[in-house]
DNA sequence: GCGACTACCACGGTTCACAAGGTACCTCGG
DNA sequence: CCGAGGTACCTTGTGAACCGTGGTAGTCGC
């Protein structure tokens, strides 16, 4: 979420179509919105209203703060670190 | 889980051990106890009782099923299309 | 007998994913 | 003008899972 987030902002239900796209990934909105709200709650996000160029909804586009991007940093050095261990203990299983 | 018991037969004491000593796995046996039971109770793995061999009370070994090893080849299929998008959104995320 | 270690398991709080349902704005065809 | 359909937000309820805590019981050494 932060690092889709931190390549650009984006609102909310862009980021359901795009999750909806990729392999794996967090699907629906009742999942997304919340995970939004608990976001900003916790100060890794700042959300501003802008109104949509296309017709419809005016749209809550979220940005990333920087405490968000120090989350991210850490996430992203936690998250090598848990892979290797996941691909080390599978290669051994089928080993 | 089932990739470790894929290795060898295990019990379940000794998975916590090996988990504690590695990286951001699941750790504690009010985790993993139930985990087994889960695992047993879909048939992805079986058990059998045997003596410790250092004394002490005996050990449940757990060893993975045919079921099991079927869950663990998609697992590791699905694994590695996930650990592909994150690391993608990832990297994308610090360019 | 008793403390320390091994080994199993159950219980309960909290958190979360997800489906379903709700509100509201806009456009376009008839 | 009006209703259908797309866009966009959010809430609620259910079920599942993690994990801390505590409980039971076996063995060994002193």
């Amino acid at each position: 979420m932060l690092a889709l987030l931190a390549e650009e902002p984006r609102y909310g239900f862009d980021l359901v179509r795009s999750l909806g796209a990729l392999d794996g990934m967090v699907t629906g909105e009742g999942t997304l919105y919340p995970l939004l709200s608990r976001l900003q709650k916790d100060g890794r996000v700042a959300s501003s209203w802008r109104d949509s160029d296309t017709g419809g909804p005016p749209r809550k586009y979220y940005s990333v703060t920087a405490k968000g991007r120090r989350a991210l940093g850490e996430f992203t050095a936690e998250w090598s670190r848990f892979r290797d261990t996941v691909d080390h203990i599978l290669v051994k299983a089928t080993t």
